[in-house]
DNA sequence: TTTTGAGTTGTTCGA
DNA sequence: GTCGAACAACTCAAA
């Protein structure tokens, strides 16, 4: 067995949703051993059933998992890759390595924390050293309860809480030396894993738009807090503008933690001189995050089932030919059109397009929010169990703190309203993008002459909107009414 | 135990 | 065109 002399025995450092040196602190604490460090990922679609890494969050690993093994191979380290049962792949690996602990950190999905447990158990009956690290969180869902120990259902009251404890803690720097073993353990290839896709190779939209790594998340980051913090408190509603963070998927990654983020944007919060309203507005979206790990840890069904009882008796509608067309981008609704196609070419969509989009598919189409939050899932290269399923619930009003039921999106309305000259809709819709602005939003509405002059064609080349506005408000009002 | 105030993101209708 | 009220009733969290 290799490294039984004592001093040589490993650390294996088991990285997963914290790809990045910097502010890790299962990292930090295992260069502190004072031994060699194998840095280890470990792909297992299994252990995670259903919610498997989709096509676009795959594409977006790979990527990460380059960056991460060129940033260690700069400093003379490898990451180890290995496909399978990670509990079993590492339990073996500690035995083969004659590791002495495995660290790393702390997720909060179910499936991933059932893994972790296995795994501390297995490996601390026979006396290795297994420890989980935060990281990935500002607030340990632990630290945060009500005066009487439950866990929050409210944002607000949650939110307050957590501003109250205060973020004190500072980052981490990147580790100075990660010590290499004698001997490195195999591992697979990355190219072998085949996480992007080859034929058709649909990710073309993705590379032009993102840089998967902690060094592109860190760019991502300053380019921010330079160019849109100040206002994004308004413009962050403007799909037409590029003012959101774009965060979200190297968040997910961690390739960025959130208390890196939190560090770099509250010295402008408006509790400072000459901090702004937009940074506070900011930080809320992060303590947003945070509220949906906390939903998700102490809800495990929350991505599988409605949070509000009576939504079993909900007259759905499970209409293939709908859900293609929303799934498509094709509904006739030039908003709702944009935002499912800006999803399909860059697996992202604009947050409040999100909502009109989500909003549209429940309570237009009545096609149930797993549905949707299954293709998101899918499509989205910040696909998050949290996140994803939080959303989806409160848009879909089944979730705490849930939207009231009345509150359905005009998609026409919030057209005019974020994308008043129709620039998001003419990028991503372009068999439109000639219509004049009166009617960018309501194609259906433009004159036979306004339509022609736009090469249009309604039912041809635009599709007529597949149910109308109006009568789709009713239906769902009357819909939610048997949820009381 | 009871009470009280409040709850991310909206739309429509009528004045 | 603009503005305020109504849209239910319920649940949560703290006093």
């Amino acid at each position: 067995m290799p490294g039984t002399e004592d001093g040589n025995r490993p650390v294996i450092v088991w990285f997963a949703q914290d790809l990045r040196l910097a502010d890790h602190p299962a990292l930090t604490a295992a260069v502190q051993q004072e031994r060699p460090i194998i840095p280890l990922y470990v792909l297992d679609d299994e252990a995670s059933g259903p919610w498997a890494a989709g096509g676009a969050s795959r594409w977006w690993l790979h990527y990460s998992l380059q960056a991460l093994a060129a940033d260690l191979a700069q400093r003379g380290s490898r990451l180890i890759l290995r496909r399978g049962n990670a509990t079993t792949i590492i339990a073996e690996l500690v035995q083969e390595l004659g590791a002495t602990a495995v660290f790393c950190t702390r997720r909060y999905e179910p499936c991933a924390s059932a893994d972790e447990r296995k795994l501390k158990n297995h490996l601390s009956q026979r006396g290795f050293d297994f420890r989980r690290f935060g990281g990935s969180l500002l607030y340990e869902p632990e630290t945060v309860a009500t005066k009487d120990a439950q866990p929050f259902k409210v944002f607000t009251p949650f939110s307050k809480v957590c501003l109250a404890q205060r973020v004190t803690s500072s980052a981490l720097p990147t580790p100075a030396k990660i010590t290499t073993p004698s001997q490195w353990p195999a591992s697979d290839v990355l190219d072998d894993w085949v996480l992007t896709p080859r034929t058709p190779d649909w990710a073309g939209g993705l590379r032009e738009c993102w840089s998967p790594g902690e060094a592109g998340a860190t760019r991502r980051l300053d380019a921010f807090v330079e160019s849109s913090l100040d206002e994004y408190h308004t413009s962050r509603d403007r799909p037409d503008c590029a003012a959101t963070s774009s965060l979200s998927p190297h968040l997910h990654f961690g390739e960025l933690s959130p208390r890196q983020v939190w560090h770099r944007v509250a010295p402008f919060a408006s509790t400072f001189p000459g901090g702004t309203e937009g940074a506070d507005s900011f930080l809320r979206e992060l303590i947003w995050r945070e509220f949906s790990y906390h939903m998700l840890y102490h809800w495990p069904t929350l991505p599988e089932a409605p949070f509000r009882p009576g939504f079993e008796r909900f007259p759905w509608r499970d209409d293939e030919h709908m859900l293609a067309a929303w799934q498509l981008g094709r509904t006739g609704y030039p908003l709702v059109d944009a935002g499912m196609r800006q999803l399909w070419h860059t697996g992202w969509m604009h947050n409040r397009v999100r909502m009109v989009t989500a909003s549209f598919l429940v309570k237009h189409l009545l096609i149930p929010w797993q549905r949707g939050a299954a293709w998101f899932w899918d499509t989205l290269v910040d696909a998050d169990l949290a996140n994803n399923s939080a959303s989806w619930q409160w848009v879909s009003g089944c979730g705490v703190d849930a939207a009231p039921y009345f509150r359905i999106f005009n998609p026409i309305l919030q057209g005019l309203k974020f994308d008043p000259d129709g620039t998001y809709v003419r990028r991503w819709v372009p068999e439109i993008a000639l219509l004049k602005t009166d009617y960018i939003h309501q194609p259906w509405l433009a004159p036979t002459s306004a339509l022609e002059d736009a090469s249009i064609r309604l039912g041809e080349n635009y599709p007529e909107p597949v149910v109308d506005h109006a009568f789709a408000r009713r239906r769902a009002l009357e819909a939610f009414a048997t949820v009381r």
